[in-house]
DNA sequence: TTGAAAGCGCTAACAG
DNA sequence: CTGTTAGCGCTTTCAA
């Protein structure tokens, strides 16, 4: 086949430069390889095959890194969750992520154990200055005070109990009202003596004792965790305990009456596990309502009554919020958003008439 | 202090190129500055203090996007989990998280529900070349030949039930000699049908049946979940009930002598629901192992006995491995890495004889 | 030990 | 509609 001893053209394609490269295939320049690429606007349906076929040839893919430079953001947004094994937290994530992903950006994760200082660096962009282009953010150690002095170039949206100061979004859902539905609830089923347990401050200040007076706050819980339910049920159980403390020693004892309300299911669970353990029934001897609506407290025994706002609204709210400020140039005013919630029935309040989960009680997240 | 009505000098320090003016102010050039900044070792103590200054005063960051393209390195890894809701990712990736930043590592994370697809783009690096410097992947859909055919050039560690190929790392527990402490520890107890639920074909093949002869394997329970707990625990229920069908229809039935062992605590917890709903008590009529030790577990009612891999250890040896991957520039022969695990006895099979939660069972991560 | 300068690969003015 | 070109801000080779 070779013509005599001649030479021989080895053509090495050596890919230095990919998108010149791609350009240079498709006899085009690297403008119009970046305009296909990202889908802009202004190419021709011709030049536009011609180029997405030397891509193709090519197996080009474009350098992340290099765009992220010369356009001058990184695609990314960054979720700051105190604990990522908390359930709650774990469900926000996922519709986060979900939400995030279908507009293209990518989403890095930071647990910051409930720890102020930690926390304070995401305001300011922490150290990665510019690695995301904004922050979803669920403070626990930070004071309201700290979210003021923050870097307000930086796009944030705020989840949980605090309040926006006008530099970023906060999003939750009305906690006193929910507070007071719970424990109208229980109050409702005939329940007199109600605790309150896990974050007394706000319902104490704002409507919480006023509508019920025989509402006595306990501690509040820490972190809200399950054997901090063991932990702080103790306290709790005393006044459980007070109309009987003259009575037989030992033995399951019969505490019917009272209701429990938890700022946190996760505490329930604990509590509840405390309980059983203690001969105590749920809800015979106390009724239970967590809040968080999280998939254990469905499947608990009993399955446990909860304020369940609706995580996913709130993750694409979230989202769709930071992504509104990201994109804009203009400041974008801060807004109070509060989302629905609703107060979820269960044994733990009902006893055996309440649905029980898998059979009626619809999740409320559909794509669980 | 002005002499005369002359030239008065207004210094406006116009920060364009960050890098450059802190070198300038500190009179060094900009190479020097990078040197201080990453910690390199050629500069002297004089000048170290000079620059560090500088970049003081002038409050300078560097720009991470800039250096990542410089240095063709992210200095981001990805972890790719089916779900993050399921709290077994969550405690993993909490770890994962955790061991990652004190290397100077972000973490994006992905999920894939599962999809194998989806799955797939990431042993490409997917679309986001570059992005990340390794992966740490925990796959479901994808199947063995799948990660035969990656891309070998992306640093890669798996977790779970896959096997190495050579070209990438592999973490898991040894679930076979763990299903079958599982079984034998049922058995042990004198319970004498024994069922396994979750994943049959495993212990089924290697050495599950054979020690076991009375182990009827159950369905595959496809994604592990609570609901799949309820719904998969009907095959699971027909044996249990066989003996009794000619018996009275309805009220609570005993059943003695029967066991479970599911390859999820998740899928054990709703069952567990499933058997409190039918009247069934545990461990008496029914006693249930689980696997994956997650917290639930730990403060269900009753607590649930269960293969108790050590996640902490995983975490930080996926981690390790990814950054040793990461690090090398000849290719890192894959390794075969089993880390160890222990049967936690608790009360769903031990009755209340097991130490409670909370009292003197100690949480498997103390950090917790 | 430090300076000067050449990229990293892509984006986006600014022409044409 | 498309080509030319100047950066994005840092790292790093090569000299000094």
């Amino acid at each position: 086949m070779r013509e005599g001893g001649g030479d021989q053209v080895v053509v090495a394609v050596v890919v230095l430069q990919p998108g010149r490269d791609v350009a240079a295939l498709a006899g085009v320049s690297s403008r119009t390889v970046s305009n296909v690429v990202n889908g802009y606007a202004p190419v021709s349906e011709a030049t536009r095959a011609r180029v997405q076929q030397a891509v193709d040839e090519l197996g080009y893919r474009p350098n992340v890194l290099a765009r992220n430079l010369a356009a001058g953001r990184s695609g990314q947004i960054a979720v700051v969750v105190p604990y990522l094994d908390t359930p709650y937290f774990a469900e926000l994530l996922q519709g986060i992520i979900r939400a995030a992903r279908v507009q293209g950006y990518n989403v890095l994760i930071d647990q910051t154990d409930g720890d102020a200082e930690h926390e304070k660096l995401f305001l300011s962009g922490g150290s990665q200055h510019l690695l995301f282009d904004g922050v979803i953010f669920s403070p626990l150690g930070l004071a309201q005070s700290d979210l003021s002095e923050r870097d307000a170039s930086l796009p944030l949206v705020v989840l949980g109990e605090r309040v926006s100061n006008g530099t970023f979004d906060h999003i939750g859902i009305d906690d006193v009202t929910a507070s007071r539905e719970a424990t109208e609830h229980l109050l409702g089923l005939g329940r007199r003596r109600v605790a309150a347990i896990g974050r007394p401050a706000l319902p104490h200040r704002r409507g919480g004792p006023a509508a019920h007076p025989r509402l006595p706050f306990g501690p509040r819980a820490g972190r809200h965790t399950r054997p901090g339910g063991v932990r702080h049920l103790h306290p709790a159980l005393q006044p459980l305990r007070r109309r009987h403390r003259h009575g037989p020693p030992a033995g399951p004892r019969r505490t019917s009456g009272r209701g429990l309300f938890f700022y946190s299911d996760l505490v329930a669970l604990g509590a509840l596990h405390t309980l059983a353990s203690h001969g105590l029934r749920v809800p015979e001897d106390v009724a239970i309502v967590g809040y968080d609506d999280i998939e254990d407290a469905r499947y608990s025994n009993p399955p446990v009554t909860t304020v369940s706002p609706d995580k996913k609204l709130i993750a694409e709210t979230a989202v769709a919020r930071l992504l509104k400020r990201i994109g804009s140039s203009t400041p974008v005013p801060g807004m109070e958003i509060r989302t629905p919630h609703r107060l979820i029935p269960r044994a733990s309040t009902m006893g055996r008439q309440a649905p029980a989960p898998g059979t009626t009680d619809k999740p409320s997240a559909p794509g669980r």
